[in-house]
RNA sequence: CGGGGCGUAGCGCAGCCAGGUUAGCGCGCUUGGUUCGGGACCAAGAGGUCGGUGGUUCGAAUCCACUCGCCCCGACCA
């Protein structure tokens, strides 16, 4: 493809008001442009990146013998009603009307639609099992979208669902998956990792989550160095075994804390570390209100607290406490708090010395003894893993990381096809719901983790498989090189290697910044060498250089383009 | 949803606080010429509802109100 009778426009200066890499680089050259909050228009070479992604994704698919179909975004509120998930995406749903006053949405996924047409046509358990997907712009109305294709509010996914008879028949579904996602990231030459996730509440069901480390990414990981334990922190744990801190506090007593409530403030009044401090919390469950205790040390795991409260349970508004107990949030705590249930962290388990509120302003009580002085009527593991924490299966340091998610695969279970009456009939005779799962997988956000993971500072560098273009050919002075340029195209073309030639009519400056920015993996250099017969070979990668004669260009690059491919597949 | 920031030519910005001719600068763009290995040079030129609406004023990019859009941080931490 010839650069100057294409759309590449790229920007010599950063993009106002871009703070991640790839945001700033893909906008910067020429493969994105933003056309609302959340929503972009792919660029040719952008768009280039994502068909190939996209047909790694097909062959990958395929080979696990998948089924492309292509399901509608334009969607009825009946399917979703079944499910109730009408009520559940809440403001994530992108809502409408047509003409008659019927209620649509634009399907932020899809388990739904294709429970609906799994119970129309999968009736035996002769048709099972199946896996259908398809590659389809998904719609969230994102609170926040944020970080260029990372999270945005349409966006292509790949999604699939996997249909069987029997639970063994769903593992082995699920595993065939994990192992095309396994593939598709490695031939997309990117460095993830699979980790638990959150099942969420749908009871116990496995998941996964595949996730490239770096810091723009808006999930947490927890990782082990050691033994390869690796979890979403809204699951992860850590062995329990932790020093019991040494306390001075001997007697319980009341201490005047004026306007000391946050755990920094009561450390640093105290002079005491916050392993001492219980920490409070008031939650509301449907009608009751349930005390969290933690150690002041550590936050909180909402996800871990829903699985022991319900999905129901949410902090209560420091007005509710207020107005329930007549207490400030900051001096809350268990003794003597009249609440239908207390519930603590397990390292308060048999704890001494505490710190806690006093549930009157301006008061602490210290050493405090947990079930002595008040009682708990559950212990568990509620609280995040913090970096330091032992690991779970060998006690080694864990390390926690900000990650991008680019896969995420799910064993649903009966739960859509049971509310959508997707049912078969066995060998038995008998009706069962079909057992199934659901994979996705973020095309986007592929191209954009290969970014944020592979960049440098003169811009992006690209896993061969999923650059734009294969090869490109820097044309330095058209006016003296343009013969031996033209057929140096040719030659490439014919041998299938897929060609940007810059035959722009700008300096040669413009043209080598360019190169690196727009990141092909090889460049061909032809400029003052050409007059000796050679031309240049450099690996955008490793910025190396090499002289080749001019006539054995085209067989040089493609060995080397070639090798570049082979490397990440 | 809460907080902060920003909307002036295609892009990046100045001007606004202390209102006053034809609203500037760099890059880019057009034409002609010279150049050609890391964002060249000379000359001439085109390009603007100052996000929008309303108000104050003799006069508004500038002051006030409302509004739309975009970016960033936060959205359980007691």
């Amino acid at each position: 493809m010839r650069w100057s009778q294409h759309l590449i426009p790229t920007l010599k200066e950063d993009p106002r008001e871009t703070q991640s890499p790839s945001h700033r680089l893909l906008l910067r050259a020429g493969y994105i442009r933003q056309h609302q909050a959340g929503v972009y228009i792919f660029l040719p070479l952008g768009w280039r990146v994502m068909q190939r992604v996209m047909t790694i994704v097909r062959e990958e698919m395929d080979r696990i013998g998948a089924q492309e179909l292509f399901m509608p975004s334009l969607t009825a509120r009946e399917f979703w009603e079944e499910s109730g998930r009408w009520q559940d995406f809440g403001d994530d749903m992108f809502r409408l009307r047509d003409r008659k006053g019927r209620d649509l949405a634009l399907a932020p996924t899809h388990e739904e639609l294709f429970a609906e047409l799994a119970r129309h046509f999968l009736r035996s358990y002769r048709d099972l099992p199946q896996i259908w997907y398809q590659i389809q712009t998904k719609f969230r109305d994102e609170p926040r979208p944020r970080s260029g294709l990372l999270r945005c509010r349409e966006f292509l996914m790949k999604d699939s669902y996997s249909f069987d008879a029997t639970w063994e028949g769903l593992d082995q579904s699920y595993d065939l998956h994990r192992e095309a996602y396994t593939r598709i990231f490695q031939r997309s030459g990117l460095k993830f990792l699979v980790i638990e996730a959150s099942s969420g509440l749908m009871g116990g069901s496995q998941s996964e989550e595949f996730m490239v480390i770096s810091p723009t990414g808006e999930d947490t990981l927890v990782h082990c160095p050691q033994c390869g334990y690796a979890a979403n922190t809204e699951v992860a744990t850590a062995k329990p075994a932790l020093p019991t801190p040494q306390s001075p506090f001997q007697k319980r007593e009341k201490v005047h804390t004026p306007n000391v409530r946050t755990v920094e403030e009561v450390t640093a009044f105290l002079g005491v570390g916050p392993e001492l401090l219980i920490k409070s919390l008031v939650y509301k469950v449907g009608g009751r209100t349930v005390l969290v205790l933690v150690r002041g040390d550590y936050d909180v795991n909402e996800a871990k607290l829903q699985r022991v409260l319900g999905p129901e349970a949410r902090i209560a508004t420091p007005e509710e406490v207020w107005n329930q107990f007549g207490v400030e949030v900051g001096f809350v705590g268990p003794i003597g708090l009249e609440v239908d249930e207390v519930i603590a962290d397990e390292l308060l388990e048999g704890a001494e010395g505490m710190v806690c509120g006093a549930n009157e302003s301006d008061y602490h009580i210290v050493g405090v003894a947990v079930n002595q002085d008040f009682q708990v009527s559950r212990f568990a593991d509620l609280r995040t893993v913090r970096a330091g924490d032992q690991c779970p299966h060998c006690g080694t340091p864990l390390t926690v990381e900000n990650a991008i998610e680019i896969g995420h695969i799910f064993k649903l279970g009966t739960k859509y096809s049971e509310a959508m009456h997707a049912y078969f009939t066995d060998r038995d005779g008998k009706e069962k719901p079909i057992i199934m799962g659901s994979y996705g997988i973020g095309i986007g956000r592929i191209m954009a983790a290969a970014v944020e993971l592979y960049h440098d500072e003169h811009g992006i560098r690209w896993p061969a498989s999923i650059a734009p273009f294969d090869v490109e050919i820097v044309e330095v002075d058209p006016g003296k090189v343009r013969p031996q340029a033209e057929s140096v195209y040719q030659a490439l073309q014919e041998k299938q290697v897929e060609v940007l030639w810059d035959d722009r009519a700008v300096s040669p400056g413009i043209k080598f910044k360019d190169a690196d920015l727009v990141g092909v993996p090889v460049h061909v250099v032809l400029g003052r060498k050409v007059a000796q017969g050679l031309g240049e070979i450099k690996i955008r990668w490793t910025g190396e250089k090499i002289d080749v004669p001019l006539a054995d260009l085209p067989d040089r690059v493609q060995t080397i383009v070639q090798d570049l491919k082979a490397d990440v597949s």
